[in-house]
RNA sequence: GCCCUCGUGGUGAAAUUGGUAGACACAAAGGACUUAAAAUCCUUGCCGCUUGCGGAGUGCCAGUUCGAGUCUGGCCGAGGGCACCA
């Protein structure tokens, strides 16, 4: 095509502001309730005001974004809406560092997150916008505190935290670094408090059991929740003890009791109840201490060495009762799992193996590999795959595990020695947080620690304003003057612990749908018509906790309640991949960021620095401490919004990680530059005229291309939609060249804009608007269109390509085989060779064996 | 240690039910246009004879099949998850 003529750049700038502008005064987003349209409720994942918007925001909503757009553009009620999870630490630390409010702190941060959100240009109703840490929101999260209070799905009871005794504060696991404090760098003790907790475990079941129904949900993330979850099949085993304690019986829970002939020790938690005769012990504490430095992750257990501390009490076998064995402590024995006490089969479990090696203790092996006689041996490691039992009188011969756990838990229920019993790894989720930027838990205390619920009109318990944050533990409990409060009459003191932020997060989704109602935190209409959400965006470091949790609360809310009836929140899941960067490092080590960097002649230096070449180090997930990181409002400056959502969408399938480049970012703002002049020229087709002899080529290949631009919309192959919009541009480029009808190019033309729409929504709005297209919908494609009338069959020759024939579609064999016989090319393979048989797969293939 | 996912050109990746491997891009090289540069466009996965054609080829080794990137088994490698950050 000759650019022989003057065209102006595209001003993306002015554009994407216009439409922007456009689409807040028009309230082009805002949805209500109408019975008489389908709903899509479309979210991604809230995100936490930081203060700037990063890539992997960018990424998350320009994917919710263009899933938004296409079911707006199908016709779809869709709810589209955006809020802030801005309660948690971060806050609370960036004011105490700068001696700020944490309130004030969030909220500027919001406004300046908020601004950068809407220069991106998402179909985002506004009006929607929420708040976690905002009165509005938590008040009606404290009435939910209540009401799960009320059916006895909130209690209190006393758990382990990891507490710095210098800064007086619980610790996250994450903020123990080598056992140290992450502030203070005090050694961190465990210690026991009283906190409040969910009862999350009574749905274990059920939340087991939902998982099943969520077709839409990425697979991985089910298994993550079902291996969290954990659901075992086993049996408790009562154990009489005997020695110089007063104890006579240990309760053990195993999902393999037909292992019990292979018994050599029990091993207890140091938490179980025995270890109170050992308080005094110095040993016993010293041994203590050694098992919680090791760690209570799974890992650290199935990794670390296993250690044990000799009681003088033995254990006596139920099923043979000569055999006595010793009874330890053990730092592989959990006590919230099971009932902290396991008995130990060396043969046959790794950790018991380990064990018994290091305390020199039996190992009897009691079940065999199927192919192995009767007198193997387990000697190297445990033997814990499947087998048939031996070495166990009445339990020989039994398949194990599948036949043997079963018959032993009979014999154990009918001699009463044990029964079946399944058990869960889901723990209650403890809610208690010592800090000041949560949500206040509506309870208060009397002198005798009991409980007593703050009265509905004293709701909600607002957080105390301009706190002194700069203070040892928790700032609440600082807060005299707030703690004091009086129910009917009685003094009493506050609650200070705040709710985890998690619980915001449980329920938020429903505040979207009637975010004004003031009773109540939802309206039981608008839930009804919105909820689900149909699809639920965000990142698989979510996978476990806050998925669960919301899981939960539906059926916590739901429990008793009339009015409400949901499970399950989130019908479709999709969990998006990182954002990442190559990271650079200079001649001393430093991590640099990209915007530090100039190259020169193909080299990278430190800007202005020619002497400091930077070396580039692997491509990892965007983050601070690495400077590898981009920030989106620079590009959007630069580039666009469009072009942002073009390469952010462009080079890896969503579910996968991208790598973001600046050549990528260049060419997606190249590609937008040339689109713009496509449009240009075609756009002053409308007032030429044209011969009108020719072909109609472009209605099949917009078809076509409609087609694969729905299919991949439909499948989250956004990548691939970039690959198409680039395919559909080289056509249009080349179609110029050639004889077309101008209505006929027209007409296609538009249909092509509207499917750029999702993806590049400014840009499309403003062609659209040139070519005064009213009327936007999605544009349907015709399969009847699409039909050939010829194809290229594939020839192979025992199996190998051999050459292409274009043959009318639905060829009978036949008719085939007598093209094929004057083929020359194909025949040449052939030769005089007998044909010892033919497979023809209409339309793709003939594959002829000779 | 256990569980899950993934291994395709120099790079990111396509390949819908087993049926033309490498669509679409990035990078590099060569070419066209240009006084020149920029911009733009075209060509190129690898090995061989160098129009064209032939061969090998989707981490490695087997298997199923007329046919395997795709299914099965084993091995090697990378990433993620395995209880209080959001």
């Amino acid at each position: 095509m000759e650019m022989s003529f003057e065209v102006e750049r595209y001003n993306f700038k002015n554009i994407e502001n216009k439409w922007q502008k456009k689409w807040e005064e028009n309230q082009t987003f805002a949805v209500h309730v109408d019975k008489n349209k389908k709903k899509f409720y479309c979210l991604e994942m809230f995100p936490y005001p930081s203060g700037k918007i990063h890539m992997g925001h960018v990424r998350n909503y320009t994917i919710g974004d263009v899933l938004a757009r296409y079911k707006l553009l199908q016709g779809f009620n869709v709810l589209h809406p955006m809020g802030w999870d801005s309660f948690g630490m971060p806050a609370e630390n960036a004011a105490k560092q700068n001696k700020l409010d944490p309130k004030e702190w969030t909220e500027s941060n919001i406004k300046k997150m908020k601004s950068q959100l809407k220069k991106l240009g998402l179909s985002i109703d506004w009006n929607r916008e929420i708040s976690t840490c905002s009165e509005d929101y938590y008040k009606h999260q404290q009435k939910f505190f209540l009401e799960l209070f009320e059916k006895k799905l909130v209690y209190r009871k006393e758990n382990y935290v990891n507490w710095d005794p210098v800064d007086e504060t619980v610790l996250a696991n994450e903020q123990v670094i080598d056992g140290r404090g992450w502030r203070s760098g005090a050694m961190v003790e465990r210690k026991k408090l009283s906190q409040w907790f969910f009862n999350i475990s009574k749905f274990s079941q059920d939340l087991l059991d939902g998982l099943n129904k969520l077709d839409n949900w990425p697979n991985k993330v089910k298994i993550m929740q079902k291996n969290w979850i954990g659901k075992s099949f086993g049996s408790e085993i009562d154990f009489e003890v005997e020695g110089d304690l007063s104890v006579n019986k240990i309760k053990c829970f195993t999902t393999r009791p037909d292992t019990l002939f292979g018994l050599s020790f029990i091993a207890l938690s140091v938490d179980h109840e025995i270890s109170k005769f050992y308080k005094n012990d110095t040993n016993f504490l010293k041994f203590k201490d050694e098992c919680s430095k090791t760690g209570t992750t799974e890992e650290a257990i199935a990794v670390g060495e296993k250690i044990g501390f000799k009681t003088n009490l033995f254990a006596t076998n139920p099923f043979n009762r000569e055999q006595k064995v010793p009874v330890y402590f053990a730092n592989f024995v959990l006590m919230d799992y099971g009932f902290g006490a396991v008995f130990g089969c060396p043969a046959h479990d790794q950790r018991d193996f380990d064990f018994a090696k290091k305390y020199n203790l039996e190992i009897k092996t009691v079940v065999k590999p199927e192919n192995e006689d009767d007198d193997y041996i387990v000697r190297n490691e445990a033997y814990s795959d499947k087998g048939v039992i031996i070495n166990s009188e009445f339990l020989n011969g039994l398949k194990a595990p599948e036949e043997s756990v079963i018959e032993t838990i009979k014999i154990l229920e009918k001699r009463k020695l044990g029964k079946k019993k399944i058990n869960f790894r889901l723990k209650d989720w403890g809610v208690s947080r010592q800090r000041y930027w949560g949500c206040p838990i509506p309870i208060a205390y009397d002198k005798n620690k009991n409980i007593h619920v703050i009265p509905d009109d004293m709701l909600p318990v607002k957080l105390p304003q301009n706190i002194n944050l700069n203070v040892k533990g928790n700032p609440l409990d600082s807060e005299k003057s707030w703690k004091k409060i009086n129910i009917d009459g009685k003094d009493l003191v506050r609650e200070t612990d705040t709710l985890d932020t998690f619980v915001c997060s449980s329920w938020y989704f429903l505040r979207f749908c009637s975010p004004h109602e003031n009773d109540y935190g939802f309206n039981e209409d608008d839930v009804k018509y919105w909820m689900p959400v149909d699809q639920y965006i965000g990142g698989v470091e979510h996978a476990i906790l806050h998925l669960l949790y919301s899981r939960f609360f539906m059926r916590a809310i739901s429990q008793n309640n009339e009015r409400f009836d949901l499970t399950e929140p989130f019908n479709g899941l999709f969990t998006q991949g990182m954002v990442c960067h190559e990271t650079y490092k200079d001649k001393d080590n430093n991590w640099v960021s990209p915007d530090e960097i100039e190259i020169v002649d193909g080299i990278k230096y430190l800007k202005g620095d020619r002497s400091n070449k930077i070396t580039v180090g692997p491509t990892e997930s965007m983050s601070k401490s690495k400077k590898n990181t981009v920030d989106p409002e620079t590009i959007i400056e630069n580039y666009g919004a469009d072009a942002a959502r073009l390469f952010i969408l462009s080079d890896s399938p969503p579910e996968k990680d991208v790598q973001w480049t600046d050549e990528g970012i260049v060419s997606s703002f190249k590609f937008i530059q040339k689109l713009w002049k496509l449009n240009i020229k075609i756009f002053s087709e409308i007032n030429q005229n044209h011969e009108e002899d020719a072909d109609d080529e472009i209605v099949k290949y917009t078809n076509n291309f409609l087609k694969k631009i729905t299919n991949n919309l439909e499948n989250f192959s956004y990548n691939k939609i970039v690959a198409n919009l680039h395919e559909i541009y080289s056509f249009l480029f080349k179609q110029l060249n050639h004889k077309y009808k101008k209505n006929t190019l027209i007409e296609n033309y538009k249909k092509i804009l509207i499917a750029m729409q999702p993806i590049i929504p400014h840009f499309s709005n403003e062609c659209l608007d040139m070519l005064q297209i009213k009327k936007i919908e999605w544009p349907n494609y015709d399969e009847e269109i699409i039909k050939e009338d010829t194809i290229n069959l594939v020839i192979q020759i025992n199996g190998k390509k051999r050459g292409l024939l274009q043959i009318n579609m639905d060829t009978p064999e036949e008719e085939l085989t007598e093209i094929i016989k004057k083929n020359e090319k194909i025949m040449k393979y052939i030769e005089d060779k007998k044909i010892q048989k033919k497979i023809y797969i209409k339309n793709k293939l003939i594959n002829i064996i000779i």
